[in-house]
DNA sequence: TATGAATGAGTGTTCATTCAT
DNA sequence: GATGAATGAACACTCATTCAT
């Protein structure tokens, strides 16, 4: 009836949402059905399988996300504004399915082997893509001595963490939900400081 | 190690190395009465159901934890010493039990009333405690004005995401296991300075 | 019967045979997929558990059997007809589900507000119903003195007590199967009787 | 310690309340064991299993029912002062254990065989024991004819079935326990009319 | 394309029973 | 006698999956 596959996508949306969004891992094949409001066969109809719908949506997101955020990795732009723009991306796409991170940590923790299907095609590292900018960073005593590694991994953590662990943060800090939402506004500025030692200068 | 109610806590430690250590965050009972080498049904005998075993698991581990953490937030140990002593405690219980944090996520994120359970008692937060001596290193201009909250987050961020994500980190950065366990060993440093903003002189 | 939904009602049918026709009062959902020649698992498809199938069978019967029992005390005919008819009715109905009464009378043991569900909406007593006719049976010294309450309870326990203690009347009798049932279709006179105190005449 | 086996009879009286008095058919192990506040694993000490501690109690009881039931009917006084002397007796033991009736039946229903354990030893049947009596009454016309099996089947039923159905009755004719329990006191006298048809004199 | 019916495998849980002490 | 620990068998129930229509 619809020129593209409205069902299957309405059910891809539906089950990305209670997965990633709403961060329920073991999410029902009923469940995602009942959320899109389609008989609980279609999914085996359109997917074979859970997993195999699982892994296709995981593959999905990843690919997008990875796909925006090595763009900017790949652009010519300075490296701060590079940084700053990636931190940007980053947050956004956390916002939008802050589950992702915890989910895939989940499933690989079970299988290990499923990591290779969602990185797949990976031939430059996002640590080498920043490699030389960050090199000549550190030569220019810009920034602290750090590898591209432990760079790319702090400003992962500092990114993905606090979308992570939005309830455990509310609750220690004891942060309503507009409070939160407040906070992470503000984390832009405050991981770009912690990733170049220079808050001082970038207050002003 | 308790010498008295041997089968109890074998089960306990074995459930705990099955959740917390291995991330299997849908272990059976009969996975975990496989791995202590009991039967299933002694689960029950001991703690009535899979899911009061869980809690109680939850609450003795975050307890223990919390117990340690706050002693070095609490002691009077100047600012830096106190930062480093907590990162090495943060990392050292996060090798112990990577995936904890990953485990209260999911949990909180179908049942959000759980992570009461978690934090009961909670009088003083983390943030209370360091915020006078903060307050103090950024009036001497000792580092960059940030908030309390922010200053805790990122050092939770850039402690556990890394434990979190190990298999992910893995991956992308092509990392060994020897390699991941030398770039843990690193990190102690690399966390000092992206919260401290003077890795320069603390390298040499 | 019914021609559409065929594997409830087969379900059902069976379930009821195993419950108040045989006394299986303890019936498995797997004894009960058995005797329908269905998966276990359907009985929770169709059904959601076994308790609230059992309490949907109950209701079923009750309200089927006080049905027609009502509509009996209803009508206008002569009190002596009326009773004999409706002996008559319990007899019957008391031959198709022998231990419907014993399994009402285990189930409410355990759960005594159970048997709100069963006699819902019951307005007017049986004993309300007979109790002008009673009365008026009484002062023409057509039979003796006695409450409508204790007639009800008679004529209850001398229809329903010989099919619910089948077993036990065969054995200490020493009757065989078809020495029992002669002796049922005996009942409805002896019944009568009973209760009208006029065993002379109505033998002749 | 104790001259009589103590705890045996202890654990065996609690049972039987248990079973015969709340009806309490399921009972368990664990809660026969915590009404007799001893260790679950003495039942099978001194019972071996369950369902012979089951039998045992069951034998128990209705041997020492039948035994004094059994005396009243041999005793030489007139037929009905005999009956009505049986009648408060069942009536007696009814009160004591409401669902022991209620047991047989349900435990016949899935083991016919089990009725001979109960009735061993049975040379002489209650119909055998006032058949004689009976005939001499309905040759005097001092009660209608009928057979000693229906006779007796009918005091039985008239006796026990109200206290079966103690529930079902107060909830139809809406009764309060109170009276309930003069219900039941005002039954000895209904009873014996019932069967000798011949309340109007009885009355007064 | 879509659905109701049906199923097998598995899950937590209960319970009578056993055994060493 | 008495008990805590341990177990196997069974139970209701769930769920992904299949199939006929």
């Amino acid at each position: 009836m619809n020129p593209e596959p409205h069902t299957e996508n309405l059910i891809k949306e539906k089950a990305k949402v209670l997965f990633f969004q709403k961060g329920f891992l073991n999410a029902t094949t009923q469940e995602i059905a009942d959320a899109a409001g389609v008989n609980r066969a279609l999914i085996h109809y359109y997917f074979r399988s859970r997993e195999q719908m699982l892994d296709l949506l995981l593959e999905e997101i990843v690919n997008e996300k990875k796909i925006r955020k090595r763009a900017i990795l790949q652009s010519t732009i300075p490296f701060r504004e590079k940084i700053a723009a990636y931190i940007e991306e980053v947050l956004k796409q956390g916002l939008k399915y802050p589950y992702l991170e915890n989910f895939i940590i989940t499933e690989t923790a079970r299988n290990p082997e499923k990591i290779k299907l969602l990185c797949f095609k990976d031939k430059l590292r996002s640590s080498e893509l920043i490699k030389d900018q960050l090199h000549e960073e550190i030569k220019k005593k810009a920034i602290a001595p750090i590898s591209p590694e432990h760079f790319m991994v702090n400003l992962s953590a500092l990114c993905n963490y606090p979308l992570l662990a939005k309830n455990v943060i509310q609750h220690i800090h004891g942060m309503s939900d507009t409070a939160y939402r407040k906070f992470l506004t503000e984390r832009k500025e405050v991981i770009f400081n912690a990733l170049f030692n220079e808050a001082k200068t970038s207050k002003k």
